[in-house]
DNA sequence: CTAGGATCCTGTCAGC
DNA sequence: TGCTGACAGGATCCTA
């Protein structure tokens, strides 16, 4: 999925789009997709664009707030309605051709309905949900309420006592552990144990509270980089001329580099599988520790 | 309690 | 070309 900073950066991007403005319609294609009645958000004002680790969350003023997961393939893409475009469009979360399809299309789940455009949350294989619930109660909701802190809210000493917890798990495990610490999915672990030159195999409860420390250095720095360059959104996902790609380029150094060479070394990246998870990493940079000491 | 594997779903791609 | 299996930026449920 979209993991924290595409949700950050969808968060930032949809937030002048929709906040303060009223929802008109709502219109559910895949009843999977959407959680709760729809009655209680139609008609609804949106108060605030909040998040919480991978979570986005739309405050409404009927003391309900919507609770969006994007999961593996969710989006959220704005389609103004405005004929010259004076509130431009937005698209962000898993980069595909939904982006800058005709919208709706097949994976369109639902449709929110604003004056100013349309709000479609699109996933093509469903994992993704919308769910209202009361506004007080969002704390107290069980995904939310188990996740770790923000990556740079967390003090080195909790993630080295998590590790030592799940000591016989490998260390990649742990970081895609949102009860560790939230955000983290599949690239930024990748690329976080790359920045600390630690082997995603590594047990998590083998690693020195340094190199503990570069990793959750590696986690900051490579997510703040993420949203520095725009995330995952439209923009990035159409170059300049007119080809598609993503944003990876803008700063991956080991997701999806299999067979290219290491920045540092000049080593060639390999793909494997840990934690159940395809991983990417530079054998040479990236030493196994493992033994049984 | 932890660790690991299957599972939800659709689409794409490599290999035969 | 058509089929098949593997796999995918996530999290939960089940088992050992």
């Amino acid at each position: 999925m979209p993991e924290l900073p595409e949700v950050e950066t969808i968060r930032r991007g949809l937030k002048p789009l929709i906040e303060k403005r009223k929802i008109n319609d709502v219109i559910v294609s895949c009843d999977k997709s959407f959680r709760g009645k729809v009655e209680d958000v139609r008609n609804a004002r949106i108060e605030a664009v909040r998040r919480r680790g991978k979570a986005l969350l739309l405050d409404l003023d009927n003391d309900n707030t919507m609770l969006i997961h994007l999961r593996m393939t969710g989006q959220l893409i704005f389609r103004s309605s405005s004929p010259e475009k004076k509130i431009k469009d937005f698209a962000g979360g898993h980069p595909n051709k939904s982006f800058v399809d005709e919208l709706p299309n097949a994976q369109t789940r639902v449709i929110f309905g604003f004056e100013t455009g349309k709000l479609f949350f699109n996933d093509q294989r469903k994992f993704g949900f919308v769910q209202v619930l009361k506004t007080g109660e969002v704390e107290n909701e069980p995904f939310i309420a188990g996740l770790g802190p923000e990556p740079w809210h967390m003090k080195v000493e909790e993630l080295h006592e998590k590790c030592q917890r799940h000591a016989k798990a490998p260390i990649k495990a742990v970081l895609l552990d949102q009860k560790v610490v939230a955000g983290i999915g599949n690239i930024y672990a990748d690329e976080s144990l790359y920045y600390a030159g630690v082997h995603p195999a590594e047990l998590a409860g083998k690693l020195s509270r340094d190199q503990v420390t570069k990793i959750l250095e590696g986690a900051c720095l490579v997510m703040q980089k993420s949203i520095d360059s725009g995330g995952s959104t439209m923009a990035t996902y159409v170059r300049p001329d007119g080809s598609t790609g993503d944003y990876l380029e803008l700063f991956a150094k080991v997701f999806r580099r299999e067979g290219k060479k290491c920045e540092r070394c000049g080593e060639i990246i390999q793909k494997t599988r840990v934690a159940g998870r395809g991983t990417h990493y530079c054998p040479k940079c990236q030493i196994i520790r493992g033994g049984n000491d």
